[in-house]
RNA sequence: GCCCCCAUCGUCUAGUGGCCUAGGACAUAGCCCUCUCAAGGCUAAGACAGGGGUUCGAGUCCCCUUGGGGGUACCA
């Protein structure tokens, strides 16, 4: 059986260079029937947790990366939470104790530090003396009498190598010499990361080790561990990094400010920013930007997309083909096409995945979607009527791949807003309406046309729309952009005859009365 | 400093010694379509980091250099 497992922890947010390291985990476990485990890494914040937590555990679950043992859902190999865990990491510290594997010492930390920096200045590699090492009790209570604290470090081989198969880099040979006597059980009895991720491992009976290159180097000491405690070792895979766009630095949420700058960032993060200020979300760009799960929720996108996108960023099935259902994922993902090299976050590229998936949803559901953030910018009431849903449908039909994001439904609010409410862009009034000698004139009588209209759906506007240009002499356009500014206040739109037929005979008669009168 | 990993268009990538005058996708530019904006169609520009080898032949194998990243914590 295999079992993967990710282990986030509790930030407050999901950050997308970590959920495609969750994916590569999850569809590796379920392409062989395995099963995905999501453990907690709370060893030092304890305050909080759950808070910090129920944001990440609601990014997987709208992402519908479900996890079959771990926080929230519990299971036979708990507790999920390393804080709750001391006593495991503590009887493999003994074990190691027990062993001569690893041994007390006293060192205080500034005279470690100085024996690194002696190392350091003869351009050599350092080595621990081992001068404070307590081998006997009667050791230990000498150096403990002096009023020295002990930690527990490992007792790492100084000669010979570890050797381990990575599946995506291959066969790993690292001298012991190079490895430190690293710390595993710090002065006040709470053990460290290497420690506690081995025990963890092993007591969930987790069979591959799917995690990020910057954990490359810590597995030989894991390894040591591993071996040190009997256990059989799982098997290795080092993921490149996901970096930043246009670079090649690892992704951190810190940068966001340097991201920003990118404009294809900004691009993406300039769309969000617009839909969550109209729906009255209070947003920084620290919590809220393209680098966390929860910016795209918010906005709308899919979570297919991103899927289909992340899978991407790292692996490939050949040299065409981009997109992948879910189901199609898992039957073809394999650790050994996972590239090595660092791949970079392109935001601009998800939102090409975005747009195709929009393109392919049905009305039905793209109206499921928007009508929420119709909703929350308070333009239509909650719940919405069965009217409302049947206008914001026709809507969203007329919009067609327009609507990228559910949230650029927001862009068509001039349908809701009361007519003389409507706000005009000026430049586009200027230029339609003002400057053209005509086009109050031409707004004047094809108003009349209209209010004398027996059918007002968006064929029979064309067909008035046409007759009215041949009679007039005139040329389509000269009509149509004034038009448009005077019943929708833009530029820009959908098709004029839908925009009109939507609005309805008397809202078009008022609003274009309304623009002559402003003219 | 020391140890380790990585290196194909701006970006994601294909490429496992001859099929590569290096293929696809996103982005970019131009054109077409067109009531605006999208969408769509067509076209263009765009890469093997550099230097040595090995070989009849190298993007592909080896070495060096350069660049990037990680580790070297009583962080994870």
């Amino acid at each position: 059986m295999v079992r993967t497992r990710f282990a986030p922890s509790p930030t407050g947010y999901l950050h997308i260079g970590g959920v495609r390291t969750a994916l590569f985990n999850w569809l590796f476990a379920k392409k062989h029937g395995g099963q995905f485990i999501l453990r907690i890494d709370d060893t030092d914040a304890e305050r909080n947790v759950k808070e910090a937590l129920q944001p990440i555990l609601d990014g997987f679950r709208w992402l519908g990366m479900t996890w079959d043992e771990g926080a929230d859902v519990g299971g036979p190999h708990g507790p999920y939470y390393q804080s709750q865990r001391l006593d495991r990491y503590q009887a493999a510290v003994k074990t190691l104790l027990d062993k001569g594997l690893a041994y007390w010492d006293y060192a205080k930390p500034e005279e470690v530090k100085a024996e690194r920096e002696a190392a350091e200045k003869a351009k050599g590699s350092f080595l621990y003396s081992r001068k404070w090492m307590a081998e006997t009790p009667a050791q230990r209570a000498a150096l403990e009498a002096e009023g020295r604290k002990g930690v527990v470090r490992l007792k790492m081989p100084r000669e010979g190598t570890c050797r381990f198969h990575d599946h995506i880099r291959g066969d790993m040979v690292v001298e012991w010499v190079t490895e430190q006597d690293h710390v595993i059980q710090r002065t006040d009895g709470s053990c460290l990361y290497n420690l506690a991720n081995v025990v963890d491992d092993h007591d969930m009976k987790i069979t591959h080790v799917i995690r990020a290159e910057e954990h490359l180097s810590n597995t030989a000491r894991q390894i040591f561990i591993v071996d040190g405690l009997g256990i059989p070792r799982p098997e290795y895979a080092h993921l490149p990094f996901v970096a930043e766009p246009g670079s090649k630095n690892k992704l951190s949420k810190r940068k966001i400010a340097q991201y920003l700058k990118n404009p294809d960032f900004k691009k993406v993060y300039d769309h969000g920013q617009a839909i969550a200020q109209k729906i009255g979300l209070t947003t920084s760009a620290d919590t809220f930007n393209p680098v966390i799960v929860d910016f795209f929720r918010e906005v709308g996108y899919l979570p297919d997309a991103i899927l289909n996108y992340l899978v991407l960023l790292g692996w490939s099935l050949d040299d065409k083909t981009e997109e992948f259902t879910r189901e199609k994922m898992i039957e073809l993902f394999s650790l050994e096409r996972v590239n090595s090299a660092p791949a970079s976050f392109d935001p601009k590229k998800l939102f090409a995945f975005q747009e195709r998936y929009m393109q392919r949803l049905p009305v039905e559901e793209k109206t499921a979607m928007a009508l929420p953030y119709l909703e929350r910018a308070k333009l239509i009431a909650s719940p919405p009527s069965a009217e409302a849903k049947q206008t914001v449908m026709e809507i969203v039909r007329a919009a067609g791949d327009r609507i990228k994001t559910a949230g650029d439904v927001l862009d068509y609010a001039d349908f809701f807003v009361a007519d003389d409410q409507l706000a005009y862009d000026e430049a586009a009034f200027e230029k339609r309406i003002r400057k053209p000698p005509e086009a109050v004139g031409l707004l004047r009588k094809f108003a009349e046309r209209l209010s004398t209209a027996s059918a007002f759906d968006a064929a029979s506007l064309e067909k008035l729309l046409q007759d009215f240009v041949q009679a007039e002499k005139i040329e389509p356009p000269q009509i149509i952009h004034a038009l448009r500014v005077a019943t929708t206040g833009k530029a820009i739109g959908f098709g004029l005859y839908e925009s009109m037929a939507l609005l309805g005979k008397e809202r078009c008669v008022a609003r274009i009365s309304l623009a002559r009168g402003k003219a």
